[in-house]
DNA sequence: AAACGACAGATGTCTGACATCTGACAAACT
DNA sequence: AGTTTGTCAGATGTCAGACATCTGTCGTTT
């Protein structure tokens, strides 16, 4: 069962205790060999799930003096900002604030496609469509969710900046899970053909304007989706 | 002078030669006893170096196999990713997609901002203003550089959302530099004074569209200039 | 031909030691 | 008194060697 190292689990246990607040911003973490000890494991152990946290900025080490937890906004990296974000009450107002940011990194990333998108691209996406609609016919809930994120990857892909798939990968992984619950609904599917037919054809028209717009309803309507389903749950 | 850890420095060796192509993606890296011949270092201190690529998902190690690199689009690391696709002739180019992550962001942000800005932050904004003028009637720089990174930072947290903030810090860091840059040409500062005031007046009248066309303006400009700069450079 | 076992090579972890940096306090010097 | 300097505790940085455990491979056995 638990399959992860010695160094992971340590680091993930730290990272809680930040979380919860035991050891707030500017204050310092217990030294190397408190934590050894706390967990009876080596000090190479606790250096090296140090040094996983440092590297996401979520420590700063300075030698001679000690460790420092570093304020929530130096941290780098999306996951562990969520873990924090979602503490005690906060999880949908966290989703929420995700969805906006998919919606900004989408809608733009959309609109650079209508520029550069081949046409090779568009066939890909056109494809993309078919096979949701016949997913949708046969009840696939799998390979509907499939052909959505191949639909999106390809966007991403066509816009031409790597950054924007750099920063938008770990939200890909973030929202998988709830867009597999979501998309369950055959509702939810007829809308979602709906808006990526219409984005399509707002691509092939090369219109960045339109491209944006047509983006911009879809991700208001997962918004939305997102809203009804959290609020029954 | 080298101010750096061991461990920093075999790191940073190593991503060079990622990044160099010495080890695509997909291929694995020497193992842990042949680095630390290669780098005349411990094998403790080359395993903390590899712990920090691997948080930033540059490798991923595969205990009894080897250590492998992870394609590009995996990384997790902003400033690493940069790196990687500055090489060679495409830094022009590497900067202009940075650019159009940060329109996608800052009019993302400061649509959200129209909604929720608060009186106190607005008031905030004002001065920031009144500091960029200030400081361009003195010819003062460094003044004018920090009121309009502090005028763009109060935007990003008027909008409450963490995420944004979060993978806007990196750019910040990134892009300081050649902001100093073109920040020197007064016709630059009046330029930017000018879209600074337009943004003011749409979050004061709490007008998400317009607060983004008078954002999108800003980055246009800044895109422009930009490519003006680089060209003659 | 399939199953088993030995083996090489890789990462995971531990132990103990020494080096070096920082901050603070006390002794020594002006 | 005030400043400098020395020393020390505590923290991180690095090293060396050892053993554990996992993986893939290659013979050997059945």
């Amino acid at each position: 069962m638990a399959r992860k190292s010695l160094v992971g689990v340590v680091a993930d246990e730290l990272l809680d205790r930040i979380i919860s607040g035991e050891f707030p911003p500017g204050s310092s973490v217990p030294g190397e060999l408190e934590l050894s000890a706390r967990h009876d494991v080596s000090r190479m152990t606790v250096r090296e799930a140090m040094k996983t946290l440092e590297a996401q900025r979520i420590l700063s080490v300075e030698r001679g003096r000690g460790t420092f937890v570093n304020p929530l906004n130096r941290w780098s990296s999306l996951e562990a900002v969520l873990r924090a974000a979602s503490e005690g009450q906060n999880g949908p107002a966290a989703a929420v604030q995700l969805i906006e940011l998919r919606r900004m990194l989408e809608t733009g990333a959309c609109e650079l496609a209508a520029q550069r998108i081949t046409d090779t691209e568009l066939d890909s996406l056109r494809d993309c469509v078919a096979d949701m609609r016949k997913a949708h016919h046969g009840n696939d809930v799998v390979s509907f969710v499939a052909a959505d994120l191949a639909f999106h990857d390809q966007i991403l892909q066509a816009s031409e900046n790597v950054f924007v798939a750099v920063l938008f990968e770990p939200l890909h992984r973030v929202l998988e899970q709830g867009r597999t619950e979501t998309s369950k609904v055959p509702d939810i599917q007829e809308h979602a053909i709906g808006h990526h037919q219409k984005i399509y054809e707002a691509l092939a028209a090369r219109d960045p304007q339109q491209a944006r717009n047509a983006m911009d309803a879809h991700m208001q309507q997962t918004l939305s989706d997102l809203r009804s389903y959290v609020l029954e749950a």
